[in-house]
DNA sequence: TTGCTCCTCACGTCACGTGAGGTGGC
DNA sequence: TTGCTCCTCACGTCACGTGAGGTGGC
């Protein structure tokens, strides 16, 4: 029997297109072409070939090499070692989908925590739970925090659980060698070098969530300063600020939709 | 500071032609273009730009839909939405290549047994441990075996461990309506519809490995039987023939290569 | 004449890479 | 003059899809 391309088309489920340029790369030649208005003919036999195209196309190879295939290769024995070069390929195309997708989830991720966050404004007292986290502790200034914070995502990574924070241990503000330790929350304990990883004790806290840029701390730290005193309780080091909502991993972000949670802990 | 394209190629690692490139799609323009050569020139502000556009392009997001991104979000967690869609895409794709991977290894799988079997073409007597299949037992004729092996394989696919194989339950040849039971080896016990699974007991079997056309078989069946005969053992059924290597899953192959073992259990 | 099937160009896609041919200042 | 840096075309990639414009037989 011998097919019209429409027919062939229908049969193979190939578009008429395809099977055009399928024609012109010579991978599959018609059988006969009409002299008069140059229509192609498709035989019967055909279709034993276009099952192979089709397979070898499923296993991700290109026309050229299909070809190829074609012309060296008349068993499955024969082609596995070309394809065994391919698989090699075709691994490495996943791996680097999957790091695509660990890039994307942790955007998202971070998203879906801020969400999860209540937004009220006033001084709060609170009962914290104690935390597994990823540190590094340095003495510096204030404005390090951020590459700090850099090293501690690169190597905590994938097993970061929530908004990194970071632990200030001095009594009060201080200028240069600031007794600074940044943290991230952990999902499950990791040993790696450069950081270390521990359990924060919980405890009785007096918190707030700052909204804006981090220039103007200083007013909420007030409020919560002034409520403290005004209860006759007894603060203890080190307080934390918590970085619900700073500058994205893509986006700064606008400075004036920060919003840091700051959390004095307090004698019970 | 205001960069030449040389510098700013050399600072962000991006090719010249690739910031030429986003010159021209507007993703990222110059600062200032010189009045008579032409010349680009990039500010040092422009650096956040291309840190973001790197990072998007590893979230493997096009170039329009980096400068949308750049267009519309200012913060992470506004992208956050597109992005649930991209990680959707990515995903996919990573199931497609996955896909593709099984494809490959199926084929790959086959080939490395064909080499572990010893390729002695004699009558042998061995002792056949049992084995673990998955079967569709049939009356019909023998060419009709092809066909139950396509359906067994779509079934069990993934969990075949070994060469396919059938077994004969009647005592001498049967042209229409013979006893057939085709059979794959599996990996591990699964329960699908259309399939029987079960263990196959081993025993002591005279084999022979038959090289070439399924035509051909008789000769083999012969030496067999004679051998047999000769040594006043009684034959028991079924009797089984191990496709090695028959037609490929891509490639027909030729027919003169074929492996066929086969097996005729006797009383111990 | 209309409708159907087929044909051959030519152009677009996506993110650049590869030249060719030319300029301007040291 | 040579070498270096930059420029602007133009063309190629891969596997087709999308027309436009035309043919031939019912």
């Amino acid at each position: 029997m011998e097919y019209s391309i429409g027919d062939f088309s229908r049969i193979t489920r190939l578009s008429i297109k395809t099977i055009r340029y399928y024609h012109e790369t010579g991978l599959l030649l018609p059988t006969r072409i009409d002299n008069d208005n140059s229509y192609r003919f498709y035989s019967e036999k055909l279709l034993d070939r276009v099952r192979i195209i089709k397979k070898l196309k499923n296993m991700d190879l290109s026309i050229e090499q299909i070809k190829e295939a074609l012309e060296n290769y008349t068993d499955d024995t024969d082609i596995a070692v070309f394809l065994e070069t391919k698989l090699i390929e075709v691994k490495n195309k996943i791996d680097n989908y999957k790091r695509v997708q660990r890039e994307i989830e942790s955007i998202i991720k971070f998203k879906n925590q801020i969400k999860m966050n209540n937004l009220n404004h006033d001084v709060q007292i609170k009962q914290i739970d104690e935390i597994l986290i990823a540190s590094i502790r340095f003495k510096g200034i204030y404005s390090d925090v951020g590459s700090y914070f850099g090293k501690i995502f690169r190597i905590a990574g994938r097993n970061v659980s929530g908004a990194p924070f970071s632990m200030y241990y001095d009594e009060g503000f201080v200028e240069e060698h600031a007794d600074i330790e940044v943290c991230v929350p952990l999902k499950k304990e990791i040993m790696k070098e450069g950081i270390e990883c521990k359990t924060l004790p919980g405890g009785k806290a007096y918190t707030i969530i700052h909204k804006g840029s981090y220039d103007t701390l200083g007013e909420s730290y007030k409020k919560l300063t002034d409520k403290i005193n005004n209860d006759g309780v007894k603060m203890k080091t080190p307080s934390r600020e918590i970085y619900i909502k700073g500058p994205g991993m893509i986006f700064k972000g606008n400075p004036n939709n920060y919003l840091t949670e700051l959390q004095i802990f307090v004698e019970e």
